[in-house]
DNA sequence: GTGGATGAG
DNA sequence: CGCTCATCCAC
């Protein structure tokens, strides 16, 4: 019985992915007063906590605190006609997501059925509409975005001392060890000083922990579950449809092997298996922790959470899934290797995909259990020398850390749209680009209230056309303090140009527009900013424009509105401060189509004080702008189809007399304005 | 820099 | 399921 680590303090496996160390196979490790003395053990701190909380049907909840609907009322949300979450009320209904609206009204006729946000038209911001269609409107994901943030701040408000890593909108991994190492020493004192007998030393054993009382921290997986009842039907084909949670984890439709299951090989047997250690205490400290702050989770912003805390962030998370929702779910270590056995290893992160596949197909196998036979090296030979850390997960053992990646964490925005009907014109073309740029703008502005110099280095636009993959542009991505919607839509409009064109036969099905390279801007910002901080002098002459005859100023013989600024844009976008820049040019709208500045004339824009106004201002100069393409187009669309026959698909085209967008609101607000 | 692959929900 | 979002990496 070789009770591992003799020398935890030295770290003889450094980095790298090496033959696994015997520290982490044991699931009992001894743990010294050296382990509890050292601050910086990391993942390999035996004492380590981890825990994963996230948020039950989120997007429900959100909805539900927004709407203000009583806790038991069954709601879904909608996106165009999916369900994409689905509230505990509305399952008991047999509701589940991936069933129509429809569907879902039928089995509940009160249900109560909101759909997700979503940016109509030009609109700036998202909104709750009646009348979405997937054609105009585009979803916006923004209020659950915020909403998640709020509960990982208060995460991080209620705990102190603890890593808090937001693994997704509804998810945060939490590490425990340093608090509850804290607590730890102020609740047992004697733990801080090593005994002066003590036989090796800081490398002694502690003394025999206290009995752990797990009353109100949560459920404890059990470390002997009881067996899974006896199978009813052999045809295990019948899949938990959307039982989600309810399942019991322990019995998982029973391993396909008819061997008896192999067993981790563990220093646990018989009576000991439940002998409380140190790490048990260490987890009810966590356990504790991670209770209070749900507690003011639901108090406060009135979410509810599942948590599940373990000794790292891949069994934490398998720990959570294990009684939702409202549940807290403790996995001991000695609970571990009966709790793992019989898993579909599919279900466990990252092997849920084309990985886990390969696995099962290879080795004919289903769960953990199967795989533990396999050696390392098979393992190895057959997918790579990555493949350790699968072979460790099998084994319980995750090195990954907690990390606080604060704000800056994301490194790509991503704004996108499927078009159902494919579009066809270069007008609706840039409509959508406006729509992608306003998200992107309002996304990273809103980011920038945390952390303000946060500069996307790129901008990509990507474009499907029909069938085929579909081709990406991209750009660089200048620094700017003041990241308009008119300045993205302009840069996004430049490579919607290269990309598409104006060809006017295309059938574009999807739009995306991204900022990627997100990080923060060090010197770059006062550079720039002081930089020009005079007036951009340099104004190119219409005359310049010709320099660049490969532009697809396609159609190009159209006069230009009167209201058209002689201004070339290639200035403005290689010197986007301009704008934000000279006082004036605040009042300037850029098209992202045809790349033109277009001010106000000296008669209406005489007296812009607030904000508002200037809003109210630029919404009118653009509506009217675009109106003018819109012209241009139907011009362009008679010369076509006089001239050609028209594509089967694009019916609309000729027949049907052209609607003439309106924003009764936005230039109502214009014309109200005195 | 482009574009594909993968994966989570 | 269909859609949206994010990351990574080969070329």
């Amino acid at each position: 019985m070789d009770l591992g680590p003799t020398s935890p303090t030295k770290p003889s496996w450094k980095g790298k992915s090496r033959a696994v160390n015997q520290e982490f196979v044991d699931l009992n490790p001894t743990i010294t007063y050296r382990h509890i003395l050292s601050q910086n053990l990391g993942v390999k701190d035996p004492l380590r906590v981890v825990a994963l909380c996230d948020s039950d049907a989120f997007y429900a909840a959100c909805e539900m605190n927004r709407l203000q609907v009583p806790p038991d009322t069954p709601l879904v949300v909608l996106q165009w006609e999916s369900l994409i979450a689905v509230n505990y009320p509305a399952r008991k209904y047999g509701i589940s997501r991936m069933d129509k609206k429809k569907d879902a009204l039928k089995r509940c006729p009160h249900l109560k059925v909101v759909h997700v946000a979503t940016y109509k038209e030009g609109e700036a911001e998202p909104g709750y509409w009646d009348d979405v269609d997937t054609n105009t409107h585009k979803v916006s994901l923004d209020y659950y975005r915020r909403e998640s943030m709020k509960i990982a701040a208060l995460f991080r408000e209620m705990l102190p001392g603890c890593e808090v890593e937001k693994a997704s909108i509804d998810e945060a991994f939490i590490d425990f060890t340093k608090p509850v190492r804290d607590i730890l020493l102020e609740r047992y004192p004697y733990l801080a000083t090593v005994p002066a007998d003590a036989p090796y030393g800081i490398d002694s054993p502690l003394p025999p922990p206290p009995p752990v009382d797990w009353e109100g921290k949560g459920t404890v997986v059990p470390v002997h579950p009881p067996p899974p009842p006896p199978d009813p039907k052999p045809s295990s084909k019948e899949e938990d449809s959307e039982r989600e949670g309810e399942t019991e984890p322990q019995s998982p439709g029973a391993s396909t092997s008819t061997t008896p299951l192999p067993t981790l090989d563990t220093d646990l047997h018989g009576e000991e298996d439940d002998t409380t250690t140190w790490h048990d205490v260490a987890l009810s400290i966590a356990s504790e922790l991670m209770f209070k702050a749900r507690q003011e989770v639901l108090k406060q912003l009135n979410y509810s959470t599942s948590a599940g805390v373990a000794r790292n962030k891949f069994l934490a998370k398998l720990a959570a899934s294990y009684r939702k929702p409202d549940g807290q779910s403790i996995l001991r270590n000695a609970a571990i290797p009966n709790y793992l056995i019989p898993m579909p290893f599919q279900k466990i992160r990252f092997l849920g995909g084309k990985l886990g596949k390969a696995f099962a197909e290879q080795y004919d196998v289903s769960t953990v259990g199967d795989l533990l036979t396999i050696s390392l090296d098979e393992m190895q030979s057959k997918f790579g020398e990555e493949s350790v850390w699968v072979y460790e997960i099998l084994r319980g053992i995750d090195r990954s850390e907690v990390k606080d990646k604060g704000t800056t964490l994301t490194k790509s925005m991503l704004a996108s749209k499927n078009l159902p009907k494919p579009i066809t014109k270069a007008s609706e073309g840039y409509h959508w680009i406006r729509v992608l740029a306003a998200e992107l703008a309002l996304r990273l502005n809103d980011a920038r209230k945390l952390s303000p110099n946060l500069w996307p280095k790129t901008i990509v636009l990507h474009a499907r056309k029909g069938y085929e993959p579909g081709r990406s542009k991209q750009a660089p991505f200048p620094f700017t303090k003041d990241v308009t919607v008119d300045f993205i839509a302009a840069a996004g409009g430049k490579l919607w140009k290269e990309l598409v064109g104006n060809t006017s036969t295309m059938k574009v099905s999807s739009v995306q527009l991204a900022f990627t390279g997100i990080g923060v801007s060090e010197a770059g910002q006062q550079t720039i900013e002081g930089f020009f901080g005079s007036k951009p002098p340099s104004k190119r002459s219409r005359d310049d424009v010709k320099e660049h005859p490969g532009e697809a100023r396609a159609q190009e013989g159209i006069d230009r509105p009167a209201e058209v600024s002689k201004e070339d844009v290639d200035n403005q976008m290689e010197d986007p401060q301009a704008r934000s820049r000279s006082g004036t040019d605040e009042l300037s709208y850029t098209c992202p189509r045809c790349q033109k500045t277009i001010r106000p004339n000296a008669a209406s824009s005489t007296t812009v004080q607030t904000e508002e106004e200037c809003e109210t201002v630029l919404t009118g100069l653009r509506l009217e702008h675009d109106d003018w393409h819109f012209a241009q187009d139907l011009v362009r669309e008679e010369a076509t189809s006089s001239g050609k026959r028209i594509i089967p698909g694009q019916t609309t085209q000729g027949s049907k007399p052209k609607k003439r967008r309106k924003e009764t609101k936005g230039i109502e607000k214009f014309f109200t304005r005195k």
